[in-house]
RNA sequence: CGGGGUGUAGCUUAGCCUGGUAGAGCGCCUGGUUUGGGACCAGGAGGUCGCAGGUUCGAAUCCUGUCGCCCCGACCA
């Protein structure tokens, strides 16, 4: 039991101006939060307690899926991700941690850096331990800080760059085993949502940097969510945009048949997709060719799509690339012999093929018959344009954004959008790390293989503010049983009538009897101002001990989820508290 | 990193355009009256107006630079 006013929750009445959102004001006038600097915050006595609760319901889970918690350092030398296999991309995120010295020890390049992850920490230590099949499986789990540079923290916790992070890492000796164990944490995690009282989906994801075979993102649903899901109900599709793809191609397809030879035409000015669709030209977006230069490890390759089509960046990453970037006009020209705004692929044009990579392009091009491309020739276009016959290209691939109402992969249904949270990622990651690393071990016929692994996340911190977003009113939070800082509020509306606050510890008793943590509201505030503070931290059961209701022998018990006030006779008020608390118990 | 915005007391902010003693509300402290949904009265404390430079007799206000914070965007030709 904790006594409020000798307790620290510092309400505010105000949200601080920069919070935009429900659940970053919201954390800030509850007092859980308080901002140190961009993306740092400090867990106050409740945040800390709410912290606490979901840390512990997520070791629960992992343990229950038979993972083994650890501790890493969070400080690495520099060395450990300089020769890791994703240095140029993770050094772009990472803080240095080197001596702040003076200029003198200050080195060119770090010495040390702060973790934003460990599969470069975690796999040198299992090749290290683990040697023989008989110790495979095992999953290492730790609940810890991470560091991460973002480009833009935004909205309180939701990005940080310190954040809390439950993190683990699987190691098999087989693809069928990598599988199982995947599988294992994603059902312990639907667990771990379920139990906090987040409402998570889990959705098919881009592996990103991580790379690997495959993923899944759990995802809040929520308006100011990063990320779009992209889903059909009834197929039971969902997908993350970035991986997200439909049904818009018929695999059967015909090539359309051409009407005429390749004919060029002259566009002076003409550089944009929506200016060739435009009189006099009148080329429809759909029946162009929109081709596009980046540069994959330093050399150039070519994507060509749909002009009424975007790239998903992120489906690039299925080409195997290291880095991948945009090229600048400077380097498109020479390759291409022209500048952007007239580039294509129709075979013999582009002046430079061999200094390409590959010419990959989206299948949706196939859905073009006699389209218009660039000539490669500034200020001409080519119409007449078919794919089979005159398109120089790689390889198909899906590279397009997909758009809401296209048909739903399964189902041919049309596919809706909506925003979410990613709140955890689970990848299957394979071999990538092992092999990097010669994490290998000797199987009964003393062969060795490389482990299979596999990576996972949750946000503890970002969770913690999704569920606030998820649940809340106009009044404050509304805690789920199972995350809340405290379950039971006792508002003692006189606490200077000593049995007002006998009868508050009494029933406080009672309640933590019954497995409740509780706080006592014993501030020499008005009424209202108690009233205005319970509803605001959320927890769920308020019980109101007051003068006026101690003359008529009453104590009120309200939930923070409904109006309704229940007035409990005082013989009864034990009872019915106790069976509020397992009746709450039992529902979360 | 690019664009936009913003910085005045613990919090919310007015004043800035048009230079001339820095104001309010909330919160805090003291006293009193109140007491079931953010009370009222009286008194009080609290500000290098983000920082640095400049213009000026005089700068919160105008100019330059810089830093912090917030929002939008991410080379899609």
């Amino acid at each position: 039991m904790k006594l409020w006013s000798q307790y620290f929750i510092p309400t505010l009445k105000e949200s601080p101006a920069d919070a935009e959102i429900a659940s970053h004001k919201l954390l800030m006038r509850a007092g859980l939060v308080r901002k140190l600097g961009g993306g740092l915050y400090t867990y106050m006595p409740m945040g800390l307690r709410v912290m606490q609760k979901l840390t512990q319901i997520c070791r629960e889970e992992m343990e229950r899926a038979g993972a083994i918690e650890l501790w890493m350092p969070h400080m690495h030398p520099a060395d450990t991700w300089r020769e890791g296999p994703r240095w140029p991309v993770t050094r772009e995120i990472m803080f240095r941690a080197d001596s702040a010295g003076d200029g003198k020890r200050a080195a060119r390049e770090p010495e040390y850096v702060l973790g934003p992850t460990h599969e470069e920490v975690i796999t040198p230590l299992v090749k290290a331990e683990i040697t023989s099949y008989r110790d495979l499986p095992k999953n290492f789990f730790q609940i810890a800080t991470k560091f991460r540079n973002e480009i833009r923290p935004r909205f309180g916790l939701m990005r940080a760059r310190e954040f809390v992070m439950m993190d683990s890492y699987s190691f098999d000796a087989t693809d069928e085993g990598a599988r199982k164990s995947y599988l294992a944490m994603k059902t312990a995690y639907e667990a771990f949502f379920r139990r906090i009282g987040a409402r998570a989906i889990a959705v098919e994801a881009d592996t990103g940097v991580m790379g690997g075979s495959f993923s899944h993102e759990f995802m809040v649903p929520a308006e100011i969510g990063d990320d779009d899901v992209i889903y059909n109900d009834e197929s039971g599709y969902a997908a993350n945009r970035e991986k997200a793809t439909s049904a818009l191609v018929p695999k059967d397809l015909a090539d359309a048949a051409p009407v005429g030879a390749v004919e060029e035409f002259a566009t002076p000015g003409i550089v944009t997709i929506a200016a060739l669709e435009a009189a006099p030209y009148s080329v429809a977006a759909d029946k162009q060719f929109k081709t596009l230069v980046y540069i994959g490890d330093g050399k150039p390759f070519l994507i060509v799509l749909r002009g009424s089509d975007e790239l998903e960046e992120a489906k690039l990453g299925s080409l195997g690339f290291g880095l991948v970037r945009p090229a600048t006009p400077e380097e498109i020209e020479p390759v291409m012999g022209a500048k952007p705004g007239s580039l294509g692929t129709v075979k013999g044009t582009i002046k430079n093929p061999g200094a390409l990579a590959g010419i990959f392009a989206d299948q949706a091009i196939r859905l073009i018959g006699n389209g218009t491309t660039g000539a490669n020739k500034d200020g001409f276009h080519l119409r007449n344009v078919n794919v089979a016959r005159d398109l120089a290209v790689t390889k198909f691939g899906d590279f397009r954004r997909v758009r809401p109402g296209e048909p739903c992969p399964l189902s041919g249904k049309p596919l809706q959008v909506r925003r979410g949270i990613e709140v955890g990622h689970i990848f299957k990651l394979g071999t990538k790390y092992s092999e990097k690393y010669n994490a290998v071990y000797t199987d009964d016929q003393k062969q060795t293989h490389f482990m299979e692994m596999g990576c996972y996340g949750i946000g503890i911190g970002r969770t913690l503010q999704a569920i606030i977003e998820q649940s809340h009113d106009a009044d404050g939070i509304v805690w789920p049983w199972n995350s809340a800082p405290f379950h039971v509020l006792i508002c003692v509306l006189d606490p200077q009538l000593p049995e007002a606050m006998d009868l508050a510890k009494q029933l406080a008793t009672v309640a933590e009897q019954a497995g409740a943590e509780v706080l006592v509201d014993d501030r020499a505030e008005r009424p209202g101002v108690k009233f205005k503070d319970a509803d605001l931290i959320g927890i769920p059961l308020r019980l109101t001990i007051g003068g006026k209701g101690l003359k008529e022998g009453i104590v009120e018990l309200k939930a923070r989820t409904s109006k309704d006030v229940a007035k409990l006779p005082l013989a009864e008020a034990a009872a019915q508290l106790g069976a509020a608390i397992a009746a709450a118990q039992a529902k979360a």
